[in-house]
DNA sequence: TTGACATTACGACTATTCTCGTAATATCGT
DNA sequence: ACGATATTACGAGAATAGTCGTAATGTCAA
């Protein structure tokens, strides 16, 4: 994932409405969630909405398509592996020992790992 | 970490300069950087950089100490951590099913967890 | 205490984001 | 083809973000 796309992921994530649109669609998994459904779970009205889901989208986070006459969205879950990813790995980049001591629970690079989930 | 600390942070990070000092600050481990090298590191004039520094700080990744005449900046890898820990944990939570299949090596909730690290 | 350095505070300007209402488009059932 | 439903496109408005220059603050060395 290169950092403009991240940057862009980022941003998309970064607001109350768009987080609330993204969460709900990874709760619902593969099957996705019409828009309407969406608007009401969230409380937002369409064309609003609208404007929500097109920033996802443009961010690469979630996907469409057609059923029907409704748009079904769901979240694209390699795009947020992505993500996750690009920030972990930044995270021990380049200073092993800095991190060794500072990354916390996954730290340990190629060992043990103790209590791998559950971070904060 | 709550979702407006998420988001605050998400959005801290979601713009150019501040996911470049904030890499840069990662980079450099708990040591840190004083404002003046980040501010050549990355290109950005005195007063921009405060701007940005600034927002890093109110979201609570990165610490702020004086040495000297100098102010060093370090990130906080604790907050880096919790806001990784907020997105994957959001991904599986609820839809065991849904992630088993789509959320790629983490997911297996309460079990045996092959490779836990390398998510992307 | 004076002068130099490092950083932040403040103010002004431009650009972008978010919001909503209304109009347009697409699909379905009849 | 027609009306009903689902969603998006467009336009206008207010609010916020980002940029920079300049002034103010804090720290050091003499």
């Amino acid at each position: 994932m290169k950092t403009p796309d991240v940057i862009e992921a980022l941003g998309a994530l970064a607001h109350e409405h768009r987080l609330a649109v993204y969460r709900l669609l990874v709760q619902r998994g593969p099957q996705g969630l019409p828009a309407g459904a969406i608007g009401e779970g969230i409380g937002l009205v369409p064309s609003s909405l609208t404007f929500h889901l097109q920033a996802l989208q443009r961010a690469g986070l979630i996907l469409q398509r057609r059923e029907g006459r409704q748009l079904i969205y769901s979240a694209d879950f390699d795009a947020m592996n992505g993500l996750v990813g690009y920030l972990t790995e930044n995270c021990c980049a380049g200073s092993d020992q800095a991190c060794a001591t500072a990354c916390k629970p996954e730290a340990t690079p190629t060992k043990i790992r103790k209590q791998p989930r559950r971070v904060a």
